[in-house]
DNA sequence: GCTGATCCCATTGACGCCCATATAAGCCCA
DNA sequence: TGGGCTTATATGGGCGTCAATGGGATCAGC
């Protein structure tokens, strides 16, 4: 599974091209099946931009649900909307006209780690979404838990390479 | 799971890089994957910074909770905030300038045990910090509790080569 | 033939990589 | 135990490479 970090705003010309950042393209690199996925976000204005490879995983969830439940045709919605991008020689996307509009992307794009996937947002769009988010989680204690892994050799603290 | 100890104060010159002391290097080092991820503290003028292998845990957490959950969106912010710093040949590294600027660092930066990661932070403003800290302990009378745990060789702290 | 998309090339600036030096710390030996 | 030697750490600077961006040219579809 890629891991995406860190934000990134890059210019989108007037061909409607942008870079997508080259830590998020070093991400997408690892993948199996090379490609990136875009679709509208169905909560933010914003795009959503996964991996084909994490797609796929996701299609094959969709297995799991009954064929013809409210759910699956709910989510088979998405894929619908999805569209391929592809990387042109210097690494950039066409975004297309669709996409950008729903994010409110006219001349900057903020690419966005989601983690295991990134989005596309207007910059301005998102400083306000980051900032709730932050107070949100401030006031609620938010954590991430760690759960060490057992028995990891070599990881007792002090006891590597002296030197 | 690293550990980190003691304070170090680096300067940062100016290209923007500052060494990382070497005792922490050593502590990163014991890592499986090796690499800095350092993000804006939420509630102090401080920088974090975590081994990658302690992030790709979290991310590892983050997986288990629903993809479109609001939580999980909340989290993913912290993410997005986050930047995977390298080293360089002589175990700098780059600090960019808005974190830099959230913890108002300028010409030199101080490097802060926090146990399981670490922190930067501009040294008078950690002083004030450091101070209350203090008085807080002493007025309260903390203790720090010490679990045994189950035989496990060579992890009592303290007890490892000094030099 | 026109519109739009892909490919290719050029420019600029930032970043990574390499080398050099000084200070400080560790080490060895007398 | 003290002094000198060795090594690595911290720091500074130069240079090459790559990323981001812009524009022209070619190609395909309508």
């Amino acid at each position: 599974m890629a891991l995406f970090l860190g934000s990134y705003a890059n210019k989108v010309d007037r061909k409607g091209r942008v870079s997508v950042p080259a830590p998020f393209r070093a991400a997408l690199a690892g993948q199996a099946v090379h490609g990136i996925v875009a679709f509208r976000s169905f909560k933010e204005p914003a795009i959503e931009a996964f991996s084909l490879d994490h797609m796929t995983q996701m299609a094959q969830n969709l297995e799991e649900l009954d064929q013809f439940s409210e759910e699956r045709d709910d989510l088979a919605t998405l894929f619908a909307d999805a569209l391929q991008l592809a990387l042109d020689g210097e690494g950039r996307i066409m975004l297309p006209q669709a996409l950008a509009a729903h994010a409110g992307i006219t001349d900057t794009a903020l690419f966005v780690s989601a983690v295991n996937h990134f989005q596309l947002w207007e910059p301005e769009t998102y400083a306000k979404k980051s900032n709730s988010s932050r107070e949100r989680l401030l006031s609620r204690g938010a954590t991430v838990k760690v759960r060490p892994r057992a028995a990891q050799p070599g990881s007792v603290p002090g006891t590597e390479g002296e030197r």
